[in-house]
DNA sequence: GGTCGCTCCGCCATG
DNA sequence: CGGAGCGACC
């Protein structure tokens, strides 16, 4: 392969003084945590170093714990249940628990297994067990179903087909993969695209059906009946791959376990004392594993609130939780319900909002803390002012002294965070997007990892299919289809299928040339890999792939930048033993904090990712109808949806320990289509007596919002502001309508042209009479969402959107 | 084989 | 509106 002449003498790292500490990345990633491996080697516990003997009394770590609390941290043996609501120190419970396992003796800590919901509480909690034992815990199992699994899966690979060094792929690279098996089964992957079959396969996984389980009905979800042999196809070429996606993680482990008594026996003989944290949110597949791994001394210990359950998209069952006990007979249930988080009025909102709920364990939580202010209700005219009056008033909360990391946005879905972020941008507010914007999924980051998984794992198709022209080296689509044909026709790999075809005249001598050069340099690369550091080899192959020159040579004017992020990655693998450790984290652990970061920031983030997470003040904005409750959850999952849509707004509220700030837009800008909005029917549920509403002056009149059947005038405080038009009272002059009915458009003022914003439907209908500005009269021929055919009298057939007609 | 520009579609939440 | 993906053109 060609390398531009002493290229090697400059490694790309060079160019940059402060290694990935630059001006130029716009967000700085760095992974500090060293993968923390516990051991799975052995199934019997090496001899433990005792804690020393207590001193006569309650150990310090139980002391100040309330009687619920104390229940549950001593009922070490057997099943326990603990339901514990939002701020009742479930955490708390956790890690007491777990320090008295190990500080009375009972257990060391290798023979603990610890699930966790994220990677983040895995870490914390393991931290918080080392400051109340005063040393740090090592040999804990302790991580997310996931993390777990991927630790049980390699030891016991071969077992599903798969070698130890599998790669883990993610969503990407799971739906490239299946567009190429759609492909080859002639499916039109419009009618049926790839994301639909990767939904099912997880779905299917949730509930751990290998292929040959998938019920005849349930196959043909997608392309008439062919979803099991997609799904089957789709098994079988990760085999060949080496390779397994989040699903198989755990159903492999589901399966191993159950197909092999010495490995269970031998995991029962280890895994002494389970403990689970949101037990809510487990799926099935989930619940088997934990039940398979509980059998043998059945003492697990759950902890969860059927008010937070918000995973049922993903297979969660709320089920789990309630039929705890007779999953496991004789189980203890112990309740928490004192919170020690918020005020009266943020519980108070809270509990009046998810008392709409049917079905619950039904739980009264209660503070000694009183007083506090009531949740503030505020509407505002769109998008745009929303996000400026949160900023104003984290402002003014950052002059009175109060830490920026002591407040939270928390928005209903990620495309919320950007208006946040461009208002906080101006104004120069430091905020942190909590799982936002990967670092590892920037072009550049995808593409040097490709480059390691191949070295790591020559059978990963899909990385090499991301880097095999990457520099472009002359083998563009003509040769990757015959290697595609070889490989599927072998039943093997691109690596393995390139192999032989650089043996063979297939290939033009170019092609052949070049791709037998890239076989030559990643076997070279692989043969540094064995004693070579990691951090080192990546800056190898970046210079001698040519990547990094390829971004050096570019003119682009993110190319500096992007050097810079790859410059990032190198310094992020520090802090891992080795490539494989790395890689593994890049997969499994999605937050991506900047540990080193202690910058007091803004936290932005969904409501989904707030869960477990505690802040003085939270805004909660995008409370309209079709925002939040999401219209999709609505139409998809109907009643049930909704209810998960008021858990979801439970959660939020109760992140809020001082100060909770609800808001609501009259106009939103979807798709770039501006369209008047709804406030939302939880701000109706919202008991008075606990929040206040808040007007601009001019904004409403003297009305409420319409939609208060139950809100008074009495309760609103006006405030002074931008006087707007009566536009908000026409589109909220209703009362008493559903949702759809009320949906009335609002006309918008002081933009460039006047422009009508309406519902994504159009309301127009076929054969209706219209006048437009331009086109003059005219009659609809067809009504395609907002979009209008018109024959108009003098102009013709035209395409128009409806917000520029009015009926004649 | 590579690049530019147009069209289409999505924005529900995750490991 | 913004990104992905595809087709036309160099």
């Amino acid at each position: 392969m060609e390398r531009s002449d002493g290229f090697g003498k400059f490694p790309f790292f060079m160019h940059f003084p402060a290694l990935g500490g630059g001006a130029l990345a716009p967000a700085c990633y760095i992974w500090t945590m060293s993968s923390d491996p516990f051991d799975l080697s052995q199934y019997d516990a090496p001899p433990f170093d005792a804690p020393p003997p207590q001193r006569p009394g309650p150990a310090p770590y139980l002391r100040g714990l309330n009687p619920p609390q104390l229940e549950a941290v001593e009922a070490t043996e057997g099943p326990v249940l603990v339901l514990a609501g939002a701020g009742t120190g479930k955490t708390r419970v956790l890690t007491s628990r777990i320090a008295h396992l190990i500080a009375s003796g009972k257990a060391s800590p290798f023979a603990i297994l610890s699930v966790t919901f994220t990677n983040k509480a895995a870490r914390e909690m393991q931290n918080r067990v080392g400051d109340i034992l005063g040393r740090p815990v090592e040999g804990m199992a302790i991580g997310t179903f996931h993390s777990i699994s991927a630790r049980m899966l390699r030891k016991h690979a071969e077992l599903a087909g798969l070698k130890s060094n599998f790669t883990i792929l993610d969503t990407d690279d799971q739906i490239r993969l299946l567009k190429q098996l759609i492909a080859a089964e002639n499916i039109d992957e419009k009618r049926w695209p790839a994301r639909m079959m990767a939904g099912l396969i997880d779905r299917w996984k949730n509930k751990a059906q290998l292929p040959d389980q998938i019920p005849e009905g349930d196959s043909f979800a997608f392309a008439d009946g062919k979803g099991a042999k997609i799904y089957a196809e789709y098994q079988a070429r990760l085999k060949v791959l080496n390779a397994c996606d989040f699903g198989d993680l755990l159903m492999h482990v589901i399966h191993i376990l159950k197909d092999h008594a010495d490995i269970l026996a031998g995991y029962h003989r280890r895994f002494r004392y389970l403990l689970v944290d949101e037990y809510q949110d487990t799926n099935f597949a989930q619940y088997l594993w934990l039940r398979l791994l509980a059998q043998g001394h059945k003492n697990i210990c759950c902890v969860g609130d059927d008010d937070q359950s918000i995973y049922s998209w993903r297979g969660a069952e709320i089920g789990n939780i309630l039929k705890f006990e007779s999953d496991f007979p004789g189980a203890k249930i112990v309740r928490l319900e004192q919170n020690y988080r918020s005020t009266t009025h943020i519980l108070g909102t809270a509990a009046g909002l998810i008392e709409s709920n049917a079905g619950r364990l039904g739980k009264t939580l209660w503070t000694e803390v009183e007083g506090g202010e009531p949740v503030t209700i505020r509407g505002v005219w769109d998008g745009p002012e929303e996000a400026r009056i949160v900023g104003d008033e984290i402002e003014d909360m950052q002059r009175k002294d109060h830490s920026l990391a002591e407040m939270a946005v928390l928005v209903r879905a990620s495309y919320q965070t950007r208006e946040f972020e461009d208002r906080f941008i101006t104004l120069g507010l430091p905020y942190r997007v909590v799982g936002g914007a990967k670092f590892y999924e920037r072009q550049e980051i995808r593409d040097a990892l490709a480059y390691l998984r191949v070295i790591a794992q020559e059978d990963d198709d899909l990385a090499f299919e991301r880097i095999v022209n990457l520099p472009k080296r002359g083998l563009g689509d003509a040769t990757l289809q015959r290697l595609h044909i070889l490989a599927r026709g072998n039943q093997t790999s691109l690596t393995r299928a390139a192999r032989e075809l650089v043996e063979i005249d297939e290939l033009r001598p170019q092609a052949r040339r070049s791709l037998g050069g890239l076989i030559d340099d990643f076997d070279r690369w692989r043969l540094e890999a064995a004693t070579l550091p990691h951090t080192e080899l990546a800056e190898m192959v970046l210079e001698e792939s040519g990547y990094a020159a390829m971004w050096q040579a570019s003119k682009a004017a993110d190319a500096p930048g992007r050097l810079e992020n790859l410059a990032e990655l190198i310094r992020a693998m520090e802090g891992f033993e080795n490539l494989a450790g790395f890689l593994e984290h890049i997969s499994l652990v999605m937050d991506n904090e900047d540990r080193n970061d202690a910058t007091d920031k803004v936290s932005i983030m969904t409501l989904h990712a707030a869960k477990g997470l505690e802040f003085d003040m939270v805004f909660l904005p995008g409370w309209e109808e079709g925002v939040f409750p999401n219209q999709r959850s609505l139409d998809e999952t109907g009643a049930a949806g909704l209810e998960e849509e008021r858990r979801l707004a439970y959660v939020g509220i109760t992140r809020a320990k001082k100060k909770a700030h609800i808001l609501f837009a009259a106009n939103r800008r979807i798709y770039g289509q501006w369209q008047s909005a709804i406030p939302s029917r939880f701000i109706d549920e919202l008991p008075k007596e606990h929040t206040e509403r808040i007007s601009d002056q001019g904004l409403y009149g003297s009305n409420s919002w319409g939609v208060a059947a139950n809100a008074q005038d009495d309760n609103w405080q006006p405030q002074s502001g931008p006087g707007y038009g009566a536009g908000w009272q026409r589109a909220y002059g209703g009362s008493g309508q559903s949702a759809r009915q009320q949906r009335k458009p609002v006309t918008i003022e002081g933009t460039a042209r006047r422009v009508t914003a309406r519902p994504a439907v159009s309301d127009f209908a076929v054969g209706e009479r219209v006048f437009h500005d331009k086109f003059g009269y005219g009659t609809v021929e067809d009504v395609d969402g907002n979009k209008l055919e018109i024959v108009f009298e003098k102009s013709g057939t035209k395409k128009v959107l409806d917000s520029f007609v009015d009926r004649a």
